[in-house]
DNA sequence: CTGGGGAGGGGGCCC
DNA sequence: CGGGCCCCCTCCCCA
């Protein structure tokens, strides 16, 4: 794969955006959505980039700086425009750290977290030191880089370039995405949790949670600081929750829970259609909906007959309910 | 297709 | 009453 700046020495393994509009769904959809390219490095959960342990830890973002640090000013902005059209995870990144610029160090969420975690952090301070203020991020060959313009809570719109009047119209506007992290601790002041009204693209109207807790380290955000803790531990490779029957450890203790079933061979939920016995919920999940592609299965006490599960979910959640009584919410 | 771990969302409880 | 925490669910990726 090739980079289109020419000058980069290593290539980034990007994807699509999807409709949610957090930066850590990007994060998390992106190795669903095919391959994208941008300028910049390697950036993949299983190949991670080489220069990433030395320079930059902990943040992607060196990849655009890298990319477009040999790139004139308008050559830049052309890629940061192409770059967004594309939904690239790295420009998302970039725009973080741009927000993040703004945030003072000291207030950052470094102070409650670890010796190590603070280590990452020095690095990732250092990457912040070559931002300006006001949101342009100053690349490493001096050339300040205008930021996306956000729009709403990380929907960003990059479908045309900022001009000069749209960059002050934008700093005035302060998107949602930037007031999260624009001089504000991690834990913001804010009422977390509070529903906000928010405007579809068909104009109706939905709720949505605020997430005021944003990852330092990726700029992922959540609703609260239980979450984000919970999340930090992925960057720190902490695992609390150690499994006593073998040496696999999990950052959640439902997940340790799970994990014991494979020991205990404990199958408690089971499909009434097939029979079939299953570890997990989402196992059952999973079954029911290939059961819900059309399988018949007369012979099985069809529960529906003959109708699929998916149709509608809620009628037929007695019909292969887990046998364990306290899962309600199983019944999808 | 199955089974495993990783991760985030959300409801609810407790202090 | 708000925040922290817990549990559970669901989805994803991967072997």
């Amino acid at each position: 794969m090739e980079s289109t700046s020419g000058n980069v020495s290593c290539v980034c393994k990007l994807k699509k955006l999807s409709d949610k509009k957090t930066l850590g769904y990007y994060k998390r959809r992106r190795a669903r959505l095919g391959p994208l390219m941008i300028g910049a490095c390697v950036v993949s959960k299983h190949s991670p980039c080489p220069e990433r342990s030395s320079l930059y830890p902990n943040t992607h973002t060196h990849t655009l700086t890298a990319a477009m640090s040999h790139l004139s000013n308008s050559s830049v902005r052309d890629h940061m425009k192409w770059a967004g059209l594309l939904g690239c995870e790295a420009v998302l990144s970039s725009m973080a750290l741009m927000q993040a610029g703004s945030m003072p160090s000291h207030k950052k969420m470094g102070s409650h977290l670890g010796q190590g975690q603070r280590e990452n952090n020095h690095s990732h301070n250092h990457n912040q030191d070559t931002h300006s203020q006001h949101g342009h991020m100053v690349l490493p060959s001096g050339v300040s880089c205008p930021p996306l313009l956000i729009r709403k809570d990380g929907d960003f719109h990059s479908s045309r370039l900022l001009d000069e009047k749209d960059m002050q119209a934008s700093q005035n506007v302060q998107p949602k995405k930037k007031n999260r992290k624009s001089g504000l601790p991690t834990k913001m002041r804010e009422k977390p949790q509070v529903e906000i009204p928010d405007v579809n693209d068909d104009n109706s109207l939905s709720s949505q949670v605020q997430k005021n807790f944003i990852c330092e380290h990726c700029y992922s955000a959540f609703r609260s600081s239980y979450h984000l803790k919970r999340h930090i531990l992925t960057h720190t490779g902490e695992k609390p929750f150690g499994c006593d029957m073998c040496d696999m450890r999990f950052i959640q203790r439902y997940h340790l829970e799970r994990h014991k079933r494979v020991h205990s061979g404990e199958k408690p939920y089971q499909c009434d259609r097939c029979q079939q016995n299953f570890s997990r919920t989402d196992r059952l999940l999973r079954h029911r909906r290939l059961c819900a592609v059309g399988i018949p299965k007369e012979e099985n006490q069809p529960c529906c007959e003959g109708q699929p599960y998916s149709q509608d979910p809620s009628q037929h959640s007695a019909s292969w309910s887990p046998l364990q009584t306290n899962n309600s919410r199983l019944a999808v």
